[in-house]
DNA sequence: AAAATTATTTTCCTATGCGATAATTTTTCC
DNA sequence: GGAAAAATTATCGCATAGGAAAATAATTTT
């Protein structure tokens, strides 16, 4: 039985404010009558999973039935991503950039305002002295090997090596830098969470012009 | 018991990050260490009413403990990414799925609230009949091929073929499927920005309960 | 206004939450 | 490398969550 009013008080003023019986709440929850009555009643203190039930079937944040709920409201539907859209990469596909450090390939640039940004990039540094200064940008970063074996360096951490097949996923506000183990070619898949103008952006920015093809 | 696992992971993520041990939190939320070890676990779905417990006791907000609703996902500057953080996926590591079509591993699943998710995937179902009703979920999809071939189905285009090192970056609200091509194995690399759980869920929602190890 | 219909609460029962303590595992310190 | 300590998980039992259906209250119909 609860103690904290304020489910209770939020669940029935939401579904009074659109007119739902508690049987309409069931349907679109899956929670009993009786739960929900009680719920409203504050007789009931319903489990995680049924908080989560509760929320997705009337599609409301979670927040709404906390007190201190920080303004969230963050609702979907934002801009302009790929709607009802597909964009395929054959072998060569891609637009090519090339630093001392990388041939980059960006993928799928003909969507725009993509939530992600899938690159895959031969890594050409064999050492960090050749890599220079590790580089940082907005966003969080996910690399997975693809041929060779990389050493990954970053700002907080002792660097890793990654074979072929291993991944990382990091904050990619932390500076960081790929150089190539061994001799064989070292070729990566990355994906990056900031929009690739920025990306491409910083990139001019630590290496002056560019090489695009 | 619970299904949603989010809870539990957040949970002794949040733990683990501050070097508590159950007793610290036993001590600061008023829960029983118990119950805290079976949350963590997800053998208990807490009530309304010690989920605040937990989250006052802690002193985090209480959307630590649930996924990203609807809206969240691709912002930029919000709550609780891996912040300074990095997660290295090494041969064998990741949370496995399978579903009768897919052998699933996610990756970096000791990071909550990543801005992507990345998954290897190994496509089982061998054609469409085989494969069933196509699924959708929220948000975009990219796919790298890693090994074979696969057959791309989408609602609004023909199936593409992509080989080895051909990708495709879509809208994955649009159902979709995909099926190997011959009979040598097929493995991809999949990234997908709704968050992991509500991917995990549709699974649930159309395969029943899954099998995961 | 009584009957019929629809909405809510109560009752009763089973499954699950959740705490105390015992058993096990992991870590620390000789 | 084994004993002691610390941390985690398992077991048991009572209390509460939560569903089905009966009882009551509120609306609508005729």
């Amino acid at each position: 039985m609860t103690k904290e009013a304020h489910l209770g008080r939020a669940l029935r003023q939401l579904r009074q404010q659109n007119d739902w019986t508690l049987a309409d709440v069931s349907e679109m929850t899956g929670l009993s009558i009786s739960a929900l009555s009680k719920t409203e009643r504050n007789q009931l203190s319903l489990s995680y999973d049924k908080l989560i039930q509760l929320s997705q079937g009337l599609k409301v944040d979670i927040t709404t039935f906390f007190e201190d709920a920080p303004g969230t409201a963050a609702q979907s539907g934002n801009s302009a991503g790929p709607a009802g859209r597909r964009s395929i990469n054959r072998a060569d596909d891609g637009r090519m950039i090339k630093t001392p450090n990388y041939q980059y390939v960006y993928l799928s640039t003909e969507l725009l305002n993509k939530k992600f940004v899938p690159i895959v990039a031969d890594i050409k540094a064999r050492s960090l002295e050749e890599f220079g200064p590790l580089v940082a940008h907005d966003g969080e970063e996910f690399t997975y090997v693809l041929q060779g074996s990389v050493e990954v360096h970053t700002e907080h951490y002792a660097p890793a090596i990654l074979k072929t097949g291993e991944s990382i996923y990091f904050d990619s506000g932390m500076a960081h830098g790929y150089v190539a183990c061994g001799d064989q070619p070292c070729r990566v898949m990355s994906v990056c969470s900031s929009p690739e103008a920025s990306l491409i952006n910083s990139l001019k920015q630590h290496f002056g012009e560019v090489d695009e093809s």
